[in-house]
DNA sequence: GATGAATGAGTTTTCATTCAT
DNA sequence: GATGAATGAAAACTCATTCAT
């Protein structure tokens, strides 16, 4: 595990984070994972196929950690909202080189790599309009713009890492607090 | 404007937007443009260049429909919020190459360009910041989190290009209205 | 030797003929023509080209050797056909870096050059084919076995570079004349 | 015959017909033999010594057959060089691929495996040089040109890989009848 | 007896850029 | 004002081969 692939992968995403998929080189990727360019080969087919599998270990981790807050949050979609929120916020500001690469190089895809990418993609936005749709309905939320709404949550949460420092007095617990009432407030949460 | 300079500008932009500024290649930009690269070359100094005055020249564009349009509005802070809303939405949508662009490109500008990009970019940034900050001084704003707020707006506006389809059934005007609505949702403007 | 295209392709030919088309590389052909890799790329595409480029100079050449061998002729079929054999050999003793390649490495063209290079290859052969077919009906050849006397004279004539030595002590001009006359020797001519 | 070795020794043959040589990968061909690369490198040192044992046992198996073929001939020139043509046109057309690589791979041997090649390739000429020698001398044969006709018969035999359609019409049987009919004429067998 | 992992030199090709004219 | 020709460095990737186990 750890020596040959999970080091090239990581050394990659990090590689792409900060050069852009098109920028990195598959020479400095291998020699920030310590091993030869041949022994990167040897794991992985490509570049191509090094972004497809950071795509897909990412995203679906992120998408694990929604699923799991949803599942603790309890049956109120006001509670399922802040917890989304607070997963997606706690991702963004946990997982930074993650994030960056899942949000900004899905583009850089092999064709045939889209479509997986696209799924996860839509699997989280799906969860967001899953919520919004049961508080409405539930009498939860009042919104007349719950896509608008969504779409400003998403892109605020997702937002995060262009200006979140670590380093500074924000912390992510109260963050997420802030983000998920101003998404209630979006969605028009009574009460 | 002048035969070859914005020829080569435009050609790059397209470029920068498709393939992204480290994947596009200075070949492809100069045949799109209809040029040699030895025009190219004479025209501008180099990659970073094109890149550099791209950025300037959208910004700068940017920033102006901004400016112009905050002094349309009036007095109200509730109106300049929509105006600076609605010109960002309607710059997204009816400029997404130079969105595009200068959204996604910044981090590859030379260091001595990216002072100047990010003082532009501070501009745009301080402009809704200060409009907010009026209207809470004024009372027209109750929100108690005019950063997040400000950082939702922002967000969800610079991320239009990401999902809008020209071709759809959303107008331009009707969207800048729903984005305001929310804006203003957010920092919760009274009455 | 020349600058530019016809270097590159004399040194490619050299370096197909000595080593096969896969055996050579980019780099020897440009060291051997004296100019940088880039400068060959500026030539042409790359290494397949210069194969295309090659097999049809160099079998369009022999193809104009043979129909003006068979034009200065006259009009008897023994005479073409020794014409042609004539042409061959010729071909074979004088040219043997561009019989060599032509003969042993259309193979490795790429699919699309693929059918140039048979239609060329066809029209030698069915030049012989026709001089044959005229010998048959004008009643100067009378061979059984029209087909399997133009395979033989073919794969005989191509076959010289395998072992003709130019410093020997046959001269060509004796060489076509006694392979002309076992050509005629199969097709059964008359007196 | 033995498990490894037959296996690896098939897969290369046909990766070497099919590419050249040169153009063939060990990789590959340790893939089509269903072995790992460390397992060709147990049983053979390298490359080359798959090409070296090969055509070893290529030609070695070629010249038995001729052997074979001669000697079951009986005495006259004329049976002995039916059987040889017999025998090689047979090998063609029943053994392509062995044929293809004999016939095309043979300048890609190290210079130590040489030698035993070009003795093979030389009794396989031998044999022809000789039967038409003894014709001459018993007066079967009448041909003046002993070795050009010899050199006709061995390359449009050797040729007949290259056209030679196994699913087509004509016979192995019929095609060796016609090709040794053609050899006798050349040598100019009387009656 | 056999392999999974790795290597370093090599491959073809593309890059942004320059220069003589 | 502008170009055709060229460059050296670097790109992604493959090669035949080796070695510790």
């Amino acid at each position: 595990m750890r020596p040959g692939r999970q080091g090239i992968i990581d050394a990659a995403r990090r590689e792409f984070a900060e050069q852009g998929y098109a920028g990195a080189s598959v020479r400095d990727i291998a020699h920030r994972a310590g091993v030869s360019m041949s022994a990167l080969y040897y794991w992985y087919p490509g570049k191509q196929d090094l972004l497809g599998a950071i795509l897909e270990e990412d995203l679906e981790h992120y998408n694990q950690a929604c699923r799991d807050a949803v599942a603790a949050a309890g049956d109120r979609a006001a509670d399922q909202l802040r917890a989304l929120v607070g997963a997606t916020v706690r991702y963004r500001v946990d997982h930074p080189v993650r994030s960056s690469v899942v949000l900004s190089e899905g583009r850089s895809l092999r064709s045939d790599q889209q479509a997986a990418y696209e799924r996860r993609l839509a699997e989280a936005g799906d969860r967001f309009r899953d919520v919004i749709r049961r508080g409405l309905a539930a009498g939860e939320f009042t919104t007349a713009q719950p896509d608008d709404a969504r779409r400003f949550i998403l892109a605020a949460c997702n937002d995060i890492g262009q200006w979140y420092d670590p380093a500074g007095a924000i912390g992510v617990g109260a963050l997420a607090d802030r983000y998920a009432t101003l998404a209630l407030t979006l969605v028009g949460a009574v009460a």
